[in-house]
DNA sequence: CCAGACGTTGTT
DNA sequence: GTCTGG
DNA sequence: CCAGACGTTGTT
DNA sequence: GTCTGG
């Protein structure tokens, strides 16, 4: 998966999705968001489940490097999340979701791209499987949280566009997931008939767009 | 990941 | 082509 | 037991 | 933080 998440979610709709794992707090809209931006994250805390915003890319708190530095840690695949270096410790201990309206992907050849916009076909929002960490600067030793997505294979539906997807835990066990149990049954693909997909303006990628304008995901021209 | 920008010369 | 911003 | 290592994702 | 090597 690439790309951003986007368009708003309501109060309303992440509460009663999230229910799942029970009553959600501290909740903001967000739209739209690109790598090395922030993410809402729901993770549970000594203080209980809270919303926070993070750094999309996960920085593994024993990183000693410059930021600068770190690999491309916005993703991590769900094959292989639990052994690799970079996630291991936060797949054990540190499990969050993701709310989001939908996300990205894009076909089409190198000047002739195309982005799609994904969502859940009953409206609802999406809840990514997702790891967070807290690393702490070497130099100014100021702390910082950041998240990752985790990505699996696509479904047949999904395959039309692209072989991978984020892990949804929407038809998984998002309640199972937070307690860290089962992993390997709860990285499955969605039903088939789960998303719902149009095409946008290539716009959602542009640099300087703000990530909070709904007009991302308008439909553009038929596919 | 993708979209968009990316400007040089002389000058003590 | 390569780098930056998001 | 301790010391030291440990890089990810996406590629039309 | 977690795992490996010694």
């Amino acid at each position: 998966m690439c790309g951003r998440f986007t368009q708003s979610y309501t109060w309303a709709e992440v509460e009663r999705f999230l229910s799942v794992v029970g009553p959600a707090r501290n909740l903001r809209p967000r739209y739209n968001i690109a790598p090395t931006t922030p993410i809402d994250v729901l993770r549970l805390g000594k203080a209980g489940r809270e919303l926070v915003p993070m750094r999309w890319g996960l920085v593994p708190s024993w990183w000693k490097k410059p930021l600068g530095e770190l690999p491309s840690t916005f993703n991590a695949r769900a094959e292989t999340v639990a052994e690799k270096p970079m996630f291991r410790s936060a797949f054990k201990s540190r499990r969050c979701i993701i709310p989001a309206s939908g996300f990205y992907e894009w076909t089409g050849k190198p000047g002739a791209k195309t982005p799609h916009y994904f969502s859940a076909r009953d409206g609802r929002p999406l809840a990514f499987a997702g790891l967070w960490e807290c690393w702490r600067d070497p130099e100014t030793k100021e702390p910082l949280e950041s998240a990752t997505v985790i990505v699996g294979s696509a479904n047949e539906w999904m395959r039309a566009f692209h072989d991978r997807m984020p892990v949804i835990l929407a038809w998984c066990d998002a309640g199972a997931w937070m307690a860290g149990e089962n992993p390997a049954e709860l990285l499955q693909p969605p039903p088939e008939d789960a998303l719902q997909e149009w095409i946008v303006s290539p716009r959602v990628n542009r640099s300087g767009v703000g990530d909070d304008d709904p007009a991302l995901i308008e439909p553009s021209r038929a596919a």
